[in-house]
DNA sequence: TGTACATCAGTGAACGCGCGTTCACTGATGTAC
DNA sequence: TGTACATCAGTGAACGCGCGTTCACTGATGTAC
């Protein structure tokens, strides 16, 4: 079960599936999505072409696959950031925000699969799971920040949370690639975000902001 | 110069260029940036599959003039929403955010192309200056804005240009799209971009929001 | 502990397909005189 | 106005390529007894 990198393989690979998916990884961060093919895959893996329908039933579920551990990876990366609000709401919805950014600037690739891989979320239900808990966190962080409004006229909390689903995603997406496709900017993707994030809860009325 | 659309066409076309660019948006729009190829493109059009060559250095040319034609139409859509402002620029920006998610439902085509297609606006500088005169709508509109928020800590109106962008951007991508890979909302995402574009709003202290 | 056998995971050759691209060509158009 | 000719725009056949997918196969692994 467990193999030396470096040491010739047998007849049997061992662990194809996860260098299967490293290897889509490395293809889709170097090409984007479009280029990223299962023949290439399995070269890159050393193995015959054949070779990797034994684990997946084609492409897309590949690239599924990769989107769902994206996820995953995305989520872990947002809690850990948030840290359940420590050591109060507004320094955490910061360090959030930079989380987000820096999720997306450091894993192309995984970025790349769970929103421009053409794989719809309610596709495969393990991948619509794997989101739902990533956004979960936001739900979660919009929930404390609500908690700090005047509770007249507080908003909705999940409502919060798209917008700042929606704030950090359009920075991410129009600013913060890892590529070099970005667009000059007067300020760094992060400023940009915390800025406005600011006069978001400011407008909010959040204690403190 | 002037072609009937019914009548059958001779040796020579007439306006090729005119016809791949349509055939471009309605496969970029049917199957995605991804899948849509100079071959097909020119099949579509009803011509050799050399026929292109003599119009487009190769399919990213093709995809590139597409993306412009995309920022062209997005520019007169956005300037035809803000009228400069008229009556008020809460009821312009309003306008203005609406019609940006419109172009981008009404419009995946175009929205692939200037966004997805992989086409980096710096590499073409005519896409690079139709994608900056979208983009001075927006700066035209954060300006009047910006006049209406106290002088005392008036924010920069480049970022708050970028802030809009980033908003309305962030809810088209997420949830705007006009194929049918948004999410479940419990809003429109015209409510959802209005009600955080209000709340930014009166975060940045513009009078009467 | 050894042996027989079922199952698993990868092979490699083959296929049809569509794409991008080139080439010499040819029909149509426009223009100089 | 007519004619000769240059230029333009599209043809169609051909090519090499890589992809997705299948197939019967075979080497390795695990397990029952």
């Amino acid at each position: 079960m467990s193999w030396g990198k470096g040491e010739p393989r047998g007849y049997h690979h061992g662990n194809l599936r996860e260098t299967l998916i490293r290897a889509a990884m490395d293809l889709i961060a170097k090409k984007g999505t479009a280029g990223f093919t299962f023949a290439e895959a399995a070269r890159f893996a050393g193995v015959s072409p054949a070779a990797p329908y034994r684990h997946f039933r084609d492409r897309d579920e590949l690239m599924a696959q990769v989107a769902v551990r994206g996820f995953v990876a995305f989520e872990a990366a947002l809690a850990r950031a948030w840290d359940e609000g420590r050591p109060n709401p507004l320094a955490a919805l910061d360090r959030l925000g930079k989380a987000y950014l820096d999720f997306v600037r450091a894993e192309p690739a995984y970025y790349a699969a769970m929103f421009e891989g053409g794989i719809p979320a309610s596709a495969d239900p393990q991948l619509r799971d794997a989101s739902e808990r990533a956004f979960a966190v936001l739900r979660a962080a919009a929930e404390k920040l609500c908690a700090a409004t005047p509770p007249a006229g507080r908003p909705p909390s999940l409502m919060v949370a798209l917008h700042i689903w929606t704030m950090a995603h359009g920075v991410a997406s129009l600013f913060g690639r890892g590529d070099g496709a970005q667009r000059a900017l007067p300020m760094s993707p992060a400023e940009l975000l915390e800025a406005q994030v600011l006069v978001y809860l400011r407008g909010l009325g959040v204690t403190g902001a």
